[in-house]
DNA sequence: TGATATCCGGAGTGGCGACTCCATATAATC
DNA sequence: GATTATATGGAGTCGCCACTCCGGATATCA
């Protein structure tokens, strides 16, 4: 009388996420369940046996996301240059949301409204941010009198951007001098 | 025998627009015909009569917004200030898309790829915002080695936030910070 | 006010997509 | 290899929504 999950559903519960995210990326959350289905190569009574929701699934695919930038932001916190890591990981996070277009969608959103799992894995993301930021401040490589809010909402606007990459790279130089420290006296234009 | 539209159907017609670009606004482009009709006070046969598809209904909502918005810019290229014309306009636009939630959905969107009308209108707004930029950089607010397309993406990337009021007006001056030219010899942390 | 071209409302229609049921298959255990 | 708890697939159900049809208004004009 085995307790734990077969071997072989355990399987397709993780083909199942993989190309979910890979379709909920391509063409939105829109996509139909059945789509998910068929190109992870099994019917559609599987996939809602694993995730009995279509919401459930959407969930489960962005806590994984959610949980895999928040390592990635951590491994950072031990570079070298906090500035150049906390500028690469911005850069990293809105390519890879330019990949995974529709799925930046509603998730990193304005994250902590609902569904408590995701909003925990939401809220592990921007804490990690939120280091790496503090990180770079003390650095000097981003100015003092900006805070996580901003800097976050700036994050996930980026992320929903969906030009090409060099337009993309340039908007984010933009955005990076913005938050740049400045040095030597000077002094920007007048703020209104 | 009358050859131009009747006036009530003129009137249903303009009411239509204002409503779905209301309901669409709200609760996103998913938002169904019926409730629009609904909301007008209109049977759904008659907002079909007006507009033969759903698409094309969003179309007709997007080019208003979009000629609105432009010609708020174009007003603004006679201001004094052309950089706070130019952050004026920023502003505006962003916060006025955070009301009218997911219609910049697809619109401010990267412009351009299909609907002839829609795509037509996109490119006004456009072009007026290459202007007021022009100005604002002639003017030296506004750095010369910045680019339409990118201020554009910034545009649209911040106008899709949907965060309170001031995280928003927070980001914005980063961004304006970013954009702003340095005055008396300062220079910004490296650029990598 | 009467004639008529134009509009209107709301009950269909068709399709799509989320979710369920159950007869069948298969991994796990002996 | 036999037994059995666990999984599986795909046909079927249900509701929602874009879009259509048509008998009945209503504006317009004389």
């Amino acid at each position: 009388m085995p307790r734990t999950q077969r071997v072989d559903a355990q399987a397709n519960r993780g083909r199942i996420l993989d190309v979910a995210e890979e379709v909920f990326g391509a063409s939105g959350a829109a996509a139909s369940t059945e789509e998910v289905a068929r190109r992870a190569g099994v019917g559609i009574a599987t996939v809602f046996r694993h995730f009995p929701t279509k919401a459930a699934l959407l969930q489960a695919v962005l806590v994984r996301r959610y949980d895999r930038l928040r390592e990635q932001a951590e491994a950072l916190l031990g570079a070298e240059d906090p500035g150049s890591a906390f500028r690469d990981f911005f850069r990293h996070l809105v390519a890879d949301a330019a990949t995974k277009i529709a799925i930046g969608e509603a998730l990193l959103h304005a994250g902590g409204d609902s569904d408590g799992e995701a909003a925990q894995a939401s809220n592990g993301l921007r804490r990690a941010v939120g280091a790496l930021l503090q990180r770079a401040q003390r650095a000097g490589a981003v100015r003092d009198d900006v805070e996580l809010p901003e800097v976050y909402a700036l994050l996930v606007a980026m992320s929903r951007l969906a030009t090409d990459a060099e337009v993309t790279a340039r908007a984010l130089e933009i955005v990076f001098d913005g938050l740049a420290e400045v040095t030597g006296g000077g002094r920007r234009t007048v703020r209104p």
